[in-house]
DNA sequence: TTTAAATCGATGTATATACATCTAAATAAT
DNA sequence: ATTATTTAGATGTATATACATCGATTTAAA
């Protein structure tokens, strides 16, 4: 079975071929892993149109955030979605391919700022037009149910330690 | 800030510095990704204790499942959470720690087929145990919340295509 | 029966994750 | 003012992801 087949797997139990949980927090656990791992495979296709990753498409859409303005490595990664993401490595490859440029700050030298390119301004607005139309194709799901969806995610990251 | 701070972030908008949505949808897929982060993030702290990665135990837990049948790298993959998974690879690690063994099926030569050795076993219970100790104690979330979250969680699969 | 197609899993490559370490520079402490 | 500490980001390493390819089988087709 291809990996793209699993994009029309909706039931969990299916997709892992699994049907004893513990709990429903457990099953839970396993639920948004595996939907982070389908929402991460249905976007790629479609930024590998455009010869983004995710993370790439992450870190052009933080510098558009505050564009024109620079942005330094540090004030990227904190606003990554994985927090262990190596920013300063994912800025190579977009600086290979023109998308961005670093420059030494000259307030602090131990800082490097990055400025998004014409071309990775063009190529941003294109693959955001595209990602979202797919999304809102393929996301069935309401803004009401998503509201309440977020609400229990939250509920999920509140720690006792 | 260090990344283990995130663990006590609960706000998304907080953790991505971000208050701008297109839609709560959009927030949604977004919360999953974080939230998918998140659980890896302290899941992995605890296993690391073991010496196992995240991926490493899924594996151990797919053969366990089965225990004392083998099972061929095909069913494992098939059963992993993320279905890009290399799992040839992973039994390479899991192999040179000695918690599986490969060998050649007799019935179908092109197979491998895994085993658990007993240390697998005995790390598996251990790690479990712990892991399973400290998700409780993590997570907050209640079974009526978690039921509800898997339904919705469903409806983001759900797809037009 | 011989060839063609499909399958299994090992392997190669580019990118990313999750760390640790290192250098340079800025800040704090003495 | 000099030293110590902290911080920024580059870099190194092991592992994983997301593919593609390849050899060895097995199955299907001619």
């Amino acid at each position: 079975m291809n990996v793209c087949t699993y994009i029309c797997v909706v039931k969990l139990e299916q997709a892992i071929k699994s049907n004893k949980f513990k709990s429903e927090v457990h099953k839970g656990v396993l639920n948004i892993l595996y939907t982070a791992w389908w929402l991460k495979t249905v976007m790629s296709k479609e930024l590998k149109e455009f010869g983004l990753t995710h993370e790439q498409y992450n870190v052009l859409r933080i510098l558009k955030g505050k564009y024109p303005e620079q942005m330094c490595v540090r004030d990227i990664a904190c606003r990554m979605i994985e927090k262990s993401s190596n920013v300063p490595r994912i800025i190579d490859r977009l600086e290979l391919k023109k998308l961005v440029k670093r420059s030494n700050s000259a307030i602090d030298k131990r800082e490097t700022v990055i400025t998004l390119t014409q071309s990775g301004i063009t190529i941003l607005e294109a693959t955001t037009l595209s990602v979202n139309q797919m999304m809102d194709t393929v996301l069935t799901v309401n803004n009401r149910d998503a509201a309440l969806l977020n609400q229990l995610l939250e509920k999920v990251r509140i720690s006792e330690s």
